[in-house]
DNA sequence: GGGATTTGCCTATAGCTTGTAGGTAGCTGC
DNA sequence: GCAGCTACCTACAAGCTATAGGCAAATCCC
């Protein structure tokens, strides 16, 4: 009886790879099972349940996405800060689509709490330094910036932007120019 | 052996609502069955997968979107209109959580080609008329306020913005006046 | 080193879901 | 009123989740 060194971790990590591969709701434990060559059941010992397992990827993509946020924050400001978080996720969504859509999956409150979602909040409002932005305006800014990384790189990943001139690279670039601009003036209230 | 009436239409708009009721991914053939009291074999004379329902549902919810989106542009124009199509789509995920996550869905190119997608976006296109921006850059904001409604709504939607002040409803008001403000001084190349 | 304990993976089983094949009862048209 | 079509049925196969209980490998401890 071989012992195959399963663990909670190794599990997440094996699962976020499995979801780059076949999407994120292909994720089963029997699918891991049989990744690991292991009965089913062996699973259960290190995850609570597939929803346990879902969570436990989530968790692993946010951080991964946190950390290479912070790589790219470092020495920059204003724009090219701005530039650099928003091509952060949305490389990481192109390189990993099924760990991307793993972060996007509803926590509940405690995971919620416990994961690199802080992390993230933090990071647009450093970016928002380079600009002259006051509470409220700055958390409507947070929330606009997140607004469109989710909704750009969603709506590119579906395809949505696939069969139809210009190509996606310039729409980004605009965009990212469009919202510098727009931080810069944001209308007054 | 009492006939119920199932038919391809009725199963879609009942899974739509079951959708709203338990969540779009909770949405299956089986439980379908339950709720029309019938034997879940008896559905796939209707319906030719889970997969087929799953699509019908979606094709369901882009029509019924599209609708009230041409409705509420009726007779507006600039700010006006982008207010009443953000806000329709908005009302319409908060409404129909389950209907709007099935408008998500990844559609194959012909489900997508016989969608609303196309009214949807000559409806972003017709707000764009009240803005002074030639192409591409009418693409360029077309995408980008595709990718602002969908990513705010999916961001408010996961409960994002639920523990935090301001409150949504402000934060959406001056994404709306900021959108506006950014059409109007779109930045050149 | 060897017994006790913990831990890792196992078999077995049950319930639920998707999907197919083939049968039967009810409606429709003539 | 009966022929034929259609709607719904039973039966079954296969896959996924999850739990219970068992055996063996690793580890602890003297």
């Amino acid at each position: 009886m071989a012992r195959v060194g399963l663990t909670a971790e190794r599990l997440a990590r094996a699962g976020a790879e499995l979801a780059d591969e076949v999407g994120f709701d292909q994720v089963t434990v029997s699918a891991l099972a049989r990744r690991f060559d292991v009965k089913v059941a062996s699973l259960y010992s290190h995850v609570k349940s597939s929803q346990d397992l879902r969570t436990r990827i989530a968790l692993l993509a946010l951080e991964e996405m946190a950390d290479r946020g912070a790589a790219a924050l470092a020495g920059r400001a204003g724009k090219d800060a701005l530039a650099a978080l928003a091509n952060v996720y949305r490389d990481y969504a192109r390189e990993h689509p099924g760990r991307y859509a793993a972060a996007r999956l509803r926590l509940d409150p405690e995971a919620a709490a416990a994961s690199a979602g802080g992390r993230h909040a933090h990071m647009t409002r450093a970016i928002l330094r380079g600009y002259d932005l006051t509470e409220p305006d700055q958390t409507h800014a947070v929330r606009l910036l997140g607004s469109v990384f989710h909704g750009y790189v969603s709506l590119e990943l579906g395809g949505g932007f696939d069969h139809s001139a210009p190509d996606s690279e310039e729409t980004w670039t605009r965009i990212l120019d469009a919202l510098d601009a727009l931080l810069r003036s944001w209308p007054a209230a």
